[in-house]
Parts: structure tokens; C-alpha cells; sequence
DNA sequence: AATATAATGACGCTGTGC
DNA sequence: GCACAGCGTCATTATATT
């Protein structure tokens, strides 16, 4: 079938031939196809010095090499997608499912594609014409069409966030600690750092979010992954960032990564007919009372080892799933405790103790999954073992400096920026009583951070290392039944800034250097 | 007793995959 | 066609504080 959308498309229209292996795919239902894991020891040295954690590297003795991928990033004729769909075939085994086999050959293509063609202002413009006042989208583009000069037009007609972004299954990103799919990726030019940054937010968006998202952040494409493959509990989220993904190792200890490992307690209340190992996506608000009650209720009549009829199985197991309840008694269900929460985010335990348990659910359910972003962070650690500058947007209960500070890289002078007293607050604890040595400046909205007070930092400091940050999902989250009006809606557009700042500090940072 | 803060419970719909 | 997942919002009620 790759043969034969080459042979329709000719070599060069990569678009095409993914189209349509994907229509192919859309009209066959392929087996499942399990992801060959590799299992070569080559004992990796750790940099792990003044760590309180040693790093066991028998532990993760993995092969991070991804040298069967080298030539990628050279590879420049136009005949790359057959040497690259062969390289997939390769790869993945001539058995293996179109969507891998896809996966792979996207996942190649996008580092292609993506610096080519036309100029940046060129794809993040498509309206030019009216002087718009009212959303931030068009006063951002209408402000880089300011500041950068223009560029002839380019030949292609991009439509209103109509490129689907194909989110990937497996989503485990350019590779997991235990699936080491790496990919040699080419940054497009104008996405390399200084400083290196990283955005995050919900994978699952309304349509034309993440191609839109991308667009803004130098065509960069997003690294979708889903936290089940490093902790006990669902979390899909993509990642917009311009770090290297060769050497990344993950945090140590390792956290759990089933259910029963979490929480061992709960094996001796798990019904048999209950098959969930792991839990889905942990959110801001927690089941009610009457909820579990109902459970109760329509198991009262049935014994432990008794199996209830299907349709009660199928009430309790669609309650349990949609809450993400656990077993903690006969016939007993019940939402996770906010330190129970704090664990499988990878949060020092009792983080966000102190404040209200309504707001500790909801500053944690909106927070970062430390050993997936520390795992993304750990590529860091060499180059700035004696300390980076960070600008945290969105800071929230400070995920991003917990993530850092876990890898043991010591932070100089990180600027915070948080809308929330109640989360700046945590993160002012926690930086106090776990020693820090450096500066932690405290901003609240990240409308005011303009030019001169990023001018004033840089120059104060050196520049920022860092720019990370998950701008608010309330208005792309699925389970916002109200205002999930996409990315211009009330908070969510605050990702403009993001992306505002992040320019800023980049436009900057270039005039010092 | 008045006011501030916290907890409670009810509320669909989109996108994807089989 | 159906199963399933999903960093949420709001009005109302309960509890705490002044």
C-alpha cells in the first residue's frame, strides 16, 4: 500500500501519499501491532553529582542511541520520501501496521517539511488586509507583519486551520524511558534558541488548535504524549518545544505505574471484573458523594467474589472510568486524596498542602506530570549544570521548577509568572523550604510582562535559558461542557501571549548576543 | 447576624477508533 | 453505530469568619 501511494502521488507530494495510506487505513481495519521494544545494554554514565537521589543506571541501562535515524536530517533530495518510507518499512517490519508504518514516515516528514517553503509570516498570516483590534490572534500576526519585514507570497494557499494534525497511537512522543522510537528531528530555523522553550496543553483540542498553535511557535511540531507510559494515570498533552531529544533520561525513583502499585491497598477491594491497571486523566473536580453512593447502592446485593449482571457492571465500571474512582472497600469506591493526586503528578508529597482541598484538586489537576516533563527537561542538565535562568508562564504550583529542581539542575533566577495568590503562594513555600539559592521573582499576569520588564531581566541576569509554560485549557478541554470555544476563547487565548513573550525574549536575546 | 469562603451536585458534546 | 475519554462551569447550599 506505501508502494502504491508512491506510485499514485510520485515521490515528492509527501502530503499525498500520507493522505492516502491514511484512507487506506480509514478503510481497513489493521491489527493491532505492538511496538518492538529494544533491549540493548549499553550502560549509559549518569551525570548525578551533588544529587540527593543517586541514579541507578542499571536501572535504565537503555540504548538512547538513535543512530539508525543519522542520516535523516541529511537526507535533501527529493526522492527522500521512498528512501524514508523504505527506511519505515525497515524500521517498523514489513508486518506492521499502517498507522506505525504512517507514524514513522510522519513523524520523518514533518522535520523535512516543516523549514522549507514558505516564510514564517507568510503561514501565520491569513488575514492581512483588515486592521484588527478585537481578538489577539490578529493582533499578534498583525504585529510580527510589523515588525518583520515582508517576504514575496508564497505559492501554496493555506486555508484556515485546516491541516489536521494526526495525533499518534502509541502516543509516547519521540520515545518513552521504556520505547526508545527516537528520531533524529531538524528544527526549522527560525524555531532554534536561544532560549530554548517548551509549551504545553491538552492533546485533545477542537479541530485546527494544534496546527495553529504550532504555526505561531515557528512551525514546530508538537511532541504528543501521554503520561500512562510514565506514571499510574492517563494524561494526553502535547509539547511544543525546540530542546534536543537525544540522551534524555528519566527521573529517578521511578513512580508507579499501575494501579496496585500506587496504591497496594486497593488490590484487596479490586473486583476481577474491574480490568483497569491504569487511571484516566486526573482533572480539576473529584466525584460527589452521591455518586459513590449510587455505586453502593447497585452493588449492595452481591458479594465480593460475586459477579453483579452486565448491566450493573457496565454502570459501575462507566462511573468508575468517568470519575477515575478506586476500590477502597467491599463494594466500596472513592476518589483519590489530594496527596494520593500529588504522587502520581510526581509532586513532593503534602505540595500543596495548607490551602483549600477544592483548591488543591484544582491547581493540581492543572498542572504539569513532573517525570514526563523532567524526562523531556533532562537534556538540560548537561549544558547548564551550573545554573539556568528560567521564565515560567502560567506557573501554577510551579511543575516546571519542581521538574528542574528534581533533575538537579539549580535554578539561578527563575521569573514566575502566576495568575493565582493562592498557587504562588505553594510555589514560594516550596522554594523556601527546599533551600533554593537563587531568585525567585513573582509576577501575577502575564498581560503586564511586556518589553521593558524582559529587557530589565535579561540584562540583569544574562538572558533567560528557559521560556516554559502551559497556557490555560479551560475553553479546548473536553470536559468543559460550557465555553469550549477553542483557542480565542476567554482563557485560552492567553496563549498569544505566550507566544508574545516568548518572541519578545527571543528578539531580545538576539540583540545582546 | 452579616459576610466571606468552601463544598456540593448537576450539567453535554466533540473527536477518535473500532 | 457505539464505546470511550476528557488540565471544566455554575448556582446553590453549607460552613467558617468577623
Amino acid at each position: 500500500m506505501v508502494m502504491k501511494a508512491i506510485q499514485e502521488h510520485g515521490d515528492e507530494d509527501a502530503d499525498s501519499i500520507l493522505e492516502t495510506l491514511l484512507l487506506y487505513n480509514a478503510l481497513e481495519s489493521s491489527p493491532p501491532e505492538l511496538h518492538s521494544s529494544l533491549e540493548q545494554s549499553s550502560p549509559q554514565e549518569q551525570p548525578s553529582p551533588q544529587e540527593q537521589q543517586q541514579i541507578d543506571s542499571d536501572l535504565f541501562s537503555l540504548d538512547y542511541d538513535g543512530s539508525f535515524l543519522d542520516g535523516f536530517s541529511d537526507l535533501d533530495s527529493s526522492n527522500d520520501e521512498g528512501i524514508i518510507t523504505s527506511m519505515a518499512i525497515e524500521r517498523c517490519g514489513i508486518d506492521s501496521s499502517l498507522v506505525d508504518l504512517t507514524d514513522f514516515i510522519s513523524a520523518a516528514q514533518i522535520s523535512k517539511a516543516e523549514d522549507a517553503q514558505l516564510p514564517l509570516e507568510e503561514k501565520r498570516t491569513h488575514i492581512r488586509s483588515d486592521y484588527p483590534e478585537k481578538n489577539k490572534r490578529k493582533l499578534c500576526e498583525y504585529s510580527m507583519l510589523k515588525r518583520k519585514r515582508m517576504v514575496g507570497h508564497g505559492n501554496r494557499i493555506i486555508g484556515e486551520d485546516d491541516e489536521a494534525i494526526h495525533l499518534p497511537n502509541p502516543m509516547i512522543g519521540f520515545g518513552t524511558p521504556a520505547d526508545l522510537c527516537q528520531i533524529h528531528r531538524s528544527l526549522p530555523e527560525a524555531a532554534t534558541g536561544p532560549p530554548y522553550f517548551y509549551y504545553e496543553n491538552v492533546a485533545l483540542t477542537p479541530k485546527g488548535v494544534w496546527s495553529t498553535i504550532s504555526r505561531f511557535l515557528y512551525d514546530v511540531h508538537p511532541e504528543f504524549v501521554d503520561s500512562k507510559y510514565f506514571c499510574a494515570a492517563a494524561r494526553k498533552r502535547g509539547y511544543v518545544h525546540n530542546l534536543p531529544i537525544k540522551n534524555r533520561f528519566p527521573l529517578v525513583p521511578l513512580p508507579p505505574k499501575t494501579i496496585f502499585d500506587a496504591f497496594p491497598l486497593t488490590r484487596r477491594w479490586w473486583p476481577t471484573w474491574d480490568e483497569r491497571r491504569k487511571l484516566n486523566c486526573l482533572q480539576t473536580s473529584i466525584a460527589t458523594a452521591k455518586n459513590t453512593e449510587r455505586i453502593m447502592k447497585a452493588l449492595k446485593d452481591y458479594d465480593e467474589d460475586e459477579m453483579p449482571p452486565e448491566r450493573v457492571r457496565r454502570y459501575v465500571l462507566h462511573e468508575c472510568r468517568r470519575w477515575n474512582l478506586v476500590w477502597v472497600g467491599k463494594n466500596k469506591v472513592a476518589p483519590l486524596e489530594p496527596n494520593e493526586v500529588e504522587m502520581l503528578l510526581g509532586f513532593p508529597r503534602d505540595h500543596t498542602r495548607g490551602i483549600s482541598r477544592k483548591d488543591r484538586y484544582k491547581s493540581l489537576g492543572n498542572s504539569f506530570q513532573i517525570d514526563t516533563v523532567a524526562y523531556h527537561l533532562s537534556v538540560l542538565k548537561e549544558q547548564f549544570h551550573n545554573g539556568i535562568n528560567v521564565l515560567s508562564l502560567f506557573s501554577g504550583i510551579g511543575g516546571a521548577e519542581i521538574a528542574l529542581h528534581r533533575l538537579g539542575i539549580p535554578m539561578k533566577n527563575v521569573v514566575s509568572v502566576e495568575i493565582s495568590e493562592v498557587s504562588r503562594n505553594v510555589v514560594r513555600c516550596w522554594w523556601e523550604q527546599t533551600n533554593q539559592k537563587g531568585n525567585l521573582y513573582h509576577l501575577a499576569d502575564v498581560r503586564e510582562l511586556n518589553a521593558d520588564r524582559l529587557e530589565h531581566y535579561i540584562s540583569s541576569f544574562g538572558g533567560f535559558d528557559l521560556v516554559v509554560g502551559g497556557s490555560p485549557c479551560n475553553n479546548l478541554a473536553g470536559s468543559n461542557r460550557l465555553h469550549r470555544d477553542g483557542l480565542e476563547g476567554k482563557e485560552s487565548s492567553l496563549f498569544y501571549d505566550y507566544f508574545r513573550i516568548l518572541d519578545l525574549v527571543k528578539g531580545i536575546m538576539a540583540r545582546y548576543n
